[in-house]
DNA sequence: GTCTATATGCAGATAGAC
DNA sequence: GTCTATCTGCATATAGAC
């Protein structure tokens, strides 16, 4: 417990995003996230000024990383090898991380977040991302696709249930999917039987 | 309204489903249901013991559903015409049905529904629907390749943002790529480059 | 920077009249 | 089957002492 001089600030960033992704951010309580810190709620008033502004502390910094993905990638031609590089950039980003989770918690709180305008934020940011994916395609079937590699990302933690996988394993499962993904997107035609 | 003898029990049911998919389980009172409904809370309470018996009201017809869809399944050989055949019946399931957004309410909700008894039923059956899908290989790709398969199915209805398209074609599309997903299923090897 | 104490409000739920 | 009235509890948030 060294950090417990200056460092509350973002003990209560982590206890509060661990708690919002378990249980839902409507259910977490300010005092839940109070005793788990072994403080009051009053003290976390101190350091954030409402509820939401919890939120917003720990969605700022992953806004920031996607707006410096879909900038590169707008600035690249919109090829097959654009569109795998981003998605391979995505998915270091989400599995590098020293919070991974807070797509978690992203995905798991989506109806909450609608009204909470750093979930407008996000939302706005990863329709940006697909958009970014599709870029060049704008078929329906291009759309689901990109959204879907994104998906593939994003729920590698779960939908891929073999116990004591690694995380590089499921980078590289979710990469591959994705890419198949995103291969069709972009020709003449998309391969209808 | 012609349906306002007798019919107030599925009305509360159709507000209700709405309201909890738009703006979250938890987000939305009974208070709230109540007044769109015009009637007041206690009239609620002659129809619904509690708040989670009304999600459980509609969760449980689709439980059946799924169960009769996987029932069929297991009494197939695990082929690739036999995910594809369950695929579009789900796909049928989702887009024919009276109320499609009972599966856009649980995407929406998850995290509230892991602690509602209805929610954990509907996970669990989600879970044996995509073991449906790649049984016979159970390979982590597989794994991920059958989930994002019922993903498209049911993000098809955001996920492709062109205007005025019919649910015919977003079910055409997303069967589509769907089928593309689970191509690779059950074979020796999966695509690798 | 963290505390105690408290304001204020709305939530889910129940009792019992009509 | 729907009402009025009310209980009970916890939520977010604030004021002000230490």
């Amino acid at each position: 417990m060294r950090e417990s001089t200056g460092g509350t600030r973002e003990r209560i960033k982590a206890v509060a995003l661990e708690l919002f992704t378990e249980q839902g951010y409507e259910k977490t309580s300010l005092r839940e996230i109070a005793e788990r810190l072994d403080v009051t709620k009053a003290a976390l008033y101190y350091h954030f000024k409402s509820k939401d502004e919890i939120v917003t502390s720990f969605v700022e910094d992953r806004l920031e990383l996607i707006d410096e993905l879909i900038a590169w990638a707008e600035a690249q031609p919109p090829t097959l090898e654009t569109r795998r590089a981003l998605i391979a950039r995505y998915a270091d980003a989400m599995f590098t991380s020293e919070q991974p989770s807070v797509m978690r918690f992203f995905e798991q709180n989506q109806t909450v977040l609608k009204s909470l305008s750093a979930g407008q934020q996000m939302r706005g940011r990863l329709m940006k991302l697909a958009e970014a994916l599709f870029r060049g395609d704008d078929s329906p079937s291009a759309q689901l696709r990109a959204t879907l590699s994104l998906f593939a990302v994003h729920t590698s933690w779960f939908a891929v249930r073999t116990p004591h996988i690694s995380d590089e394993e499921r980078r590289r499962i979710a990469l591959e999917v994705a890419d198949e993904l995103l291969a069709p997107i972009g020709q003449p035609a998309g391969p209808a039987r």
